[in-house]
DNA sequence: TATGAGTGTTGATCGAAGTCAACCAGAAAA
DNA sequence: TTTTCTGGTTGACTTCGATCAACACTCATA
């Protein structure tokens, strides 16, 4: 039993023409003559409390998500237990581009705190997208952006030492941050130490050591999951020159 | 200097509509009266040699590539030297999407043996998927189908041991071979055993090493580039069932 | 205020894969 | 034919991160 929060007079006023994560999301980069074509694109919302699926593994593929609210972690798994988890999604990112290719969703997508999406019906986004110009252009960019930063993690996963990883793994996240106008310097991570660890193909351990040795070399203050940059660029440094291992 | 080799009327005749990678390729599942719009989209071929690239990071983004005859890598370089491999492509198969999001190619594409591309000028493609729904539909299944790719190459990277990696590589490309009408449990490699590394997080050393254990233990026969499988099963059950590590 | 579950930190030990190095095979060049 | 080069294999040794285990902190709830 789905959740979907039929739409009402009220939530129509803050469709995309109105939404103050334009220039993250979906529509960036539309005419504004085409915006309001956009507004019925979004046929609902959905709310999801932490640590419920806004999909799974299998399910059938009807719709991608824009984020409104909150942040997600997406991961696939394996027969005998094991979890990747292929990324982790913050407001205005799209959620559900895996599902096209089958018509089925080939990971799950699990809400790190309570959040909101915005549901875009999948054929009424290929039907638009081909009368509107822009909106066609900027949901390819969508995808392959999705498509770069996954080689991103390939470069992460199959060339980098563990402290390497949690060093590009923060400044990816500070960068996310600034650009919704947060702190870079200071935030909050959603995510537990072992699904940073699956993330980034290390043990919770190892995560959690690295952190620490950041913390000795006063490269960032760390308190659980509150997160402080003390040196960015000691951990771009850190990334770059550190001695070509693996 | 490109060189893009102009099209000639004999070129013509191959075009999409009667080239035989169809059921592999972009138009795949085209209806049959638009088929022969595609004619057109396919501008020109360019011929690469062993070891050249298609395109580099930083070229400009002006087309994708559908791959004829042979077979590409694509790489990413990191400042200090290191290269991950992303990726190996055979025919039929579409490469360049990475360069959509920031018109700038983020990756490289070298070909493994002298290969043969169809250049398919994006700005073409996009005008020509909002007239064909068909096309539109299958080049968003071929870009879910890359982001797909990516997360299992993630999975490999992330959480499986080195002779997992290789039997998943293995079994990859078998099942890729088959689709094209090759035999499923001898083929060729195109790439090194460093090349292979790289893809999968190992040093080559650790590559041979688990080829020839592979073929202590009669899984497969191994000659250099030369692969014969010789018990499937038992390389799937080594992915599934070995104990949970990393 | 206890109690307990979930999450995070730290230490000791182990092992898979990396490193370094020698050697081999086949292909191309001399 | 010999030489050279690139790519592949194998062995000895090292090391980074995994494993196992103990303990600390936070926050619910009894």
């Amino acid at each position: 039993m789905k959740s979907t929060v039929p739409v009402t007079a009220a939530d129509l006023k803050r469709v995309c023409s109105q939404c103050n994560l334009l220039e993250l999301c979906l529509p960036f980069g539309m005419a504004d003559q085409d915006l309001h074509r956009l507004d019925d694109l979004v046929a609902a919302r959905r709310k999801i409390k932490r640590q419920q699926p806004l999909y799974r593994t299998g399910d059938l593929f009807e719709a991608i998500y824009a984020i409104r609210t909150g942040s997600f972690k997406t991961d696939v798994l394996l027969e005998d237990g094991r979890e990747q988890v292929t990324g982790f999604q913050m407001t205005g990112e799209i959620l559900g581009l895996d599902g096209i290719s089958t018509e089925l969703h080939s990971c799950n997508a699990i809400a790190l705190e309570d959040s909101e999406v915005c549901v875009i019906s999948y054929p009424r986004l290929e039907e638009l997208s081909r009368l509107v110009e822009g909106l066609q252009h900027q949901f390819h960019k969508v995808m392959s952006r999705e498509i770069v930063r996954d080689h991103g993690v390939m470069m992460l996963l199959g060339s980098m030492r563990a402290e390497e990883r949690l060093a590009a793994f923060l400044l990816n996240m500070s960068q996310r941050f600034t650009a919704r106008g947060f702190s870079a310097a200071e935030f909050h991570l959603r995510m537990t130490r072992e699904e940073i660890g699956s993330y980034l193909g290390l043990k919770l351990e190892t995560v959690s050591r690295a952190f620490s040795r950041f913390q000795d070399e006063g490269l960032v203050a760390v308190q659980q999951k509150h997160i402080r940059i003390l040196d960015s660029g000691g951990l771009k440094n850190l990334i770059q020159h550190q001695a070509g291992l693996r």
